[in-house]
DNA sequence: CTGAAAGCGCTTACAG
DNA sequence: CTGAAAGCGCTTACAG
């Protein structure tokens, strides 16, 4: 049973603490953690030999006694080759990551090819107690991970969901409010018959955006279609072609991200097709590769790194308010964070070079 | 003491099992890790029992009596800005991810600022006893992590090192090759004049390709220079500008990677200088990116995921390792991994639509 | 081949 | 205001 002491330097426990300022055990936990009962001299007096040792929890042991893993899983059910070109989960990953480090919180990411693998994952971090909470990013139609998280008592937000599932929070991703801005400033430019490239048909906020777009459409008295995707950019480029044999041929095309859109630069390229001059496009989603590609890409930007760091708050949230509660066999309260309110800033449409009147 | 029992279905311990099958603690956790010392029937019976209760250890007790977290660390030192346009970190991570969980392990992803800020997380995982080791992403020339972890006695390993740097084990990338491919490639159309657009001066594996570059050129008998950048497109841009403007141009430039290469082209294209015709661009990172602008860009190619995995397999060897050779004080064993033998695929020279033969 | 027991490093009601 | 003790759920030498 004696430990084996491994390589490096030792690491402090309570117990030196505690011997160090004459003590209990007990006492250096409650200075520690900040609880009452202990007179002031004597708490600061631990505090800094604690400090002095350099003392850090050991992370196992606090999260057996507390029953708290201080952790946080992530994970993403689309194949790598698909997110490794997609500038939003970084955002989004980063976002999250830091408002859950500055709270010591560490962040399990996972990725998984599809529902079912992460549905295993949730269970056996469940199971394991490895995290306190998850986070559900491309929420389904229809989403078997709801269920599962609300019967296993899980703790979770959802990311970019469109609304109320269950009674988890959510955290809808402007969708609503960037389809608008991006329709109206196409109809401005006098355009009235503007397609979309959409995302898999299966996810919700595809939903929600084809939703807002129709709407946007007939409010403009614009016509338009959406054709789905599974956010290839083959499948990106095999849509433009469709809509590109079209008659009439579109004027616009809205992009659900900016790698599609550029896929779609391409194909319109090859079509002898000038941007804007005969198509104007748009992409969804800024990045990077939007103010890098020639033309340049009209783009909806907002701040996906507060809207990940604001999920992870809410989440955090719950988790201690789920502690607080302990014993209760109650879910998580609805959400009381106001929908389509994400981050700070507001989205914007970014004008670049690849929108312009219609021909003609 | 008691504790809360929390929402949620209850998780079997190993007392639970114990008492299902007859036996104790004892015997459930030799038979659930597979120690010797139990017979076969008794055994069976409790691998059942466990099985058909669902019982999955609590990570945090495991972690605690065992010493081991079963969770390894990478901290990525790059803003997110960055991160988010660089198709090679999701790839490597996903590849290291799916080595680590397909052994129970997890992975804990930060990101952070700087160095600096880099180490502060990995000292901070191991006072914690968090992980139970790291990989190193971006080595620098002279890197300040590595006396850290060999300080700490920290397994670790590095990701796209470029040799032997202490005694870490280090898996580069396939730097050297890859350079020489493109050079190969360029002056075999007859350009003599190549010059790049490099990445940080300070990472070593830039060092590594700037050495291998100056090389390839000598050995073929041609020239060219390298600029530093800090991986921004703007000062690829910057660079691609300074570049052309010298006399005579170069008749073909290399980019560290993919977005460079792109912001490059965009310069290039507004100089009116035509894509192969008047210049050709190689991009050292190849993407879907690559595939999809116009014209495609000729890229080198290899298998960023299994390199992950490569590197993580022999992190979870390190780790078996130290805890074999228990209280032991001397330190990880020299690099027995072959060098530049990162995964089953060999890096290949995808030629597409950006280079041709010199003008003139 | 099996069991009883100590220990990992914390937290937390409970006495004093 | 403080201390002694139990307990979280495992692992692992040590007896039998």
């Amino acid at each position: 049973m004696p430990r084996r002491p491994g390589p490096g330097p030792r690491r402090p426990t309570i117990a030196d603490i505690a011997e160090r300022a004459g003590v209990s055990k007990g006492s250096v936990s409650y200075a520690l953690n900040g609880n009452p009962g202990l007179s002031e001299p004597t708490r600061r007096r631990i505090l800094a030999i604690a400090e002095e040792a350099g003392w850090r929890p050991n992370r196992a042991a606090r999260a057996l006694s507390a029953s708290r893993a201080g952790a946080c899983g992530l994970a993403v059910a689309r194949p790598a080759h698909l997110l490794a070109y997609d500038p939003f989960f970084p955002k989004l990953i980063s976002g999250i990551e830091a408002e859950l480090s500055a709270r010591q919180i560490a962040l399990m990411l996972q990725m998984v090819d599809d529902v079912e693998a992460e549905m295993r994952a949730l269970r056996r971090w469940w199971a394991e107690r490895r995290v306190d909470g998850v986070l559900l990013v491309d929420l389904r139609v229809v989403d078997p991970r709801v269920p599962v998280v609300e019967q296993l008592g899980l703790p979770a937000v959802i990311v970019g969901g469109p609304g109320p599932t269950g009674k988890l929070p959510y955290f809808p991703g402007h969708d609503t409010q960037r389809i608008r801005q991006i329709v109206e400033h196409l109809v401005r430019l006098g355009h009235c018959r503007i397609d979309r490239v959409a995302g898999p048909a299966a996810f919700a906020h595809t939903q929600t955006r084809t939703r807002a777009f129709r709407e946007a459409l007939a409010r403009a008295g614009a016509m338009g279609t959406a054709l789905s995707t599974d956010y290839t950019t083959q499948a990106a480029a095999a849509a433009t072609k469709k809509l590109v044999e079209r008659c009439p041929v579109p004027t616009a095309i809205v992009y659900d991200n900016d790698m599609m859109a550029v896929a779609g630069l391409g194909v319109l390229q090859e079509a002898s097709l000038a941007v804007p001059e005969d198509v104007s496009i748009v992409s969804l989603e800024d990045s990077i590769l939007c103010e890098v590609v020639r033309p340049s890409l009209t783009a909806s930007s907002w701040d996906v790194e507060a809207f990940g760091a604001t999920a992870a708050h809410a989440l955090v949230k719950l988790i201690d308010e789920a502690a607080g509660h302990h014993g209760v066999a109650g879910h998580h309260r609805v959400n009381d964070f106001t929908p389509d309110a994400a981050g700070p800033a507001e989205p914007t449409l970014v004008v670049r070079a690849s929108t312009g009147p219609p021909p003609g």
